[in-house]
DNA sequence: ACAGCGTGTAACAATCTGTAACAGCGATCG
DNA sequence: CGATCGCTGTTACAGATTGTTACACGCTGT
């Protein structure tokens, strides 16, 4: 393979300027450009492995131009941001970004993302993990999937173990719906199953029902939310909204 | 809402029969109905609110034809089948399929679907949990995210907590990309995180990362496979197939 | 070679999870 | 209407899991 050439999109000048320096130290090839008009021309105008892309562009918005390009181009983009917060992170995603690296960071981090992502490139092309972000709200309570935080109608906090949050989440998933208690524990992931076809499900489920009712009901001995389906399984007996994260 | 339209596609009479006295005694009407082409045809002379379409059809494939049915038309479908196997509720889902009952079901549980599904398709459309089905193999080893089994290049199968099968699975996403013990945690869905920036992250991560080591490195001192990218977090160091469920 | 970090790992404590046992409730049948 | 059977709720307990801490070892750069 040639020299891999880079553009390093930015649009503070000292920035561009250490970016593309190191780069070059590096063995890359980096070409400096600080709008997408510039990031056009060089696209035009020749071969380009690999955008790194400011997310801050003065006026200019990386997320969106990172969409716009990829409504035609295929090149391999790295969006790069001061703004640490998961939702941007997401964002990027979403948009089509191959990865997404937090301002100020690592040079050496930078280094390993820029190879990882030309090594993809080459392959073909897989998808970093996308975490859910939504917030779910539910007969007045709410679950904020992005910091795993559920909070009661009045707004106190609860504490909820990870697996009563799996199940949290299959019924936020399916509301209305009734679930056996195998299917239940096949959402959640269960890992101790015999293979196969008859299992002896156990009471598992059951008592994690009760403890999650005992932590999201007013009512555990009455419960509104998590309802039993006799000779079935449960029901979350509510609407959920979801909101975007 | 008027009484809903159900079609219930089955080869065999004697079920067919069955499920639709059912389902009238319960206030729906049911149309029997033996193949696809009787399916489009009550599609095209009238309203069909639900179609429970067998999966095992003769000679023809009540998944295929739903993958089809899909093509042209938005009817909520019910797969029904003998087959409880899960990858064969998946081809349900990733064909389109609204919800999947095993046969034999509890005749309740089918009630309860039914006017789930119904009530759902009144409001928008919603998803029912995906689980992945995959196959990961790595360096000789291989994941069975359906069973979530682990079995080392001998064949010998390993047994790993939630917290580290979690870990792997982190991993076979993003091969050859040194990811961040931020990162990491994010990915698995660490639960007990302060909100916003700055983290003091602790050590779980490495202590996690030493003990799937531990289960999955020939010579965990040396690790080949989950390697230590020094100042900047860990990376698997092996290409990844992945293999339909 | 030395100092300074960063990482591996052992031991510990707290939490979490599933099982078992029993009680309560509902349904079914006579 | 009452007895019985089956299913679900609840609690206690034991085992497994997980995160923390502390210390040792190995790099890195001077």
């Amino acid at each position: 393979m040639t020299i891999p050439r880079l553009l390093v999109v930015d649009d503070d000048a000292e920035t561009r300027g250490m970016m593309t320096e190191f780069l070059h130290r590096n063995g890359f090839m980096a070409l400096p450009c600080d709008s997408e008009t510039g990031i056009r021309s060089h696209l035009a105008s020749g071969r380009v492995d690999l955008i790194l892309l400011d997310v801050m562009l003065g006026d200019e918005n990386g997320v969106e131009i990172c969409a716009r390009l990829r409504a035609d181009q295929d090149v391999p983009i790295i969006l790069v941001s001061a703004l640490s917060a998961d939702h941007q992170r997401m964002a990027g995603y979403e948009v089509g970004a191959d990865d997404y690296i937090a301002k100020p960071f690592n040079p050496d981090l930078l280094l390993a993302r820029v190879k990882a992502v030309l090594a993809r490139a080459r392959r073909s092309s897989s998808l970093i993990y996308r975490r859910q972000t939504s917030t779910f709200r539910f007969g007045g309570w709410s679950y904020d999937a992005k910091h795993d935080e559920v909070r009661s109608p009045d707004g106190v906090q609860i504490a909820l173990s990870r697996r009563e949050t799996a199940l949290l989440k299959v019924f936020l998933a399916n509301p209305r719906i009734p679930l056996t208690r195998e299917e239940i524990a096949a959402a959640m992931d269960v890992s101790g199953e015999g293979a196969g076809g008859g299992e002896t499900p156990g009471r598992a489920i059951d008592v994690l029902v009760g403890r999650l009712r005992g932590k999201i009901e007013t009512r555990p001995k009455d419960p509104e939310l998590l309802r039993t389906e006799r000779g079935i399984g449960y029901v979350l007996a509510a609407d959920v909204a979801v909101e975007a994260g």
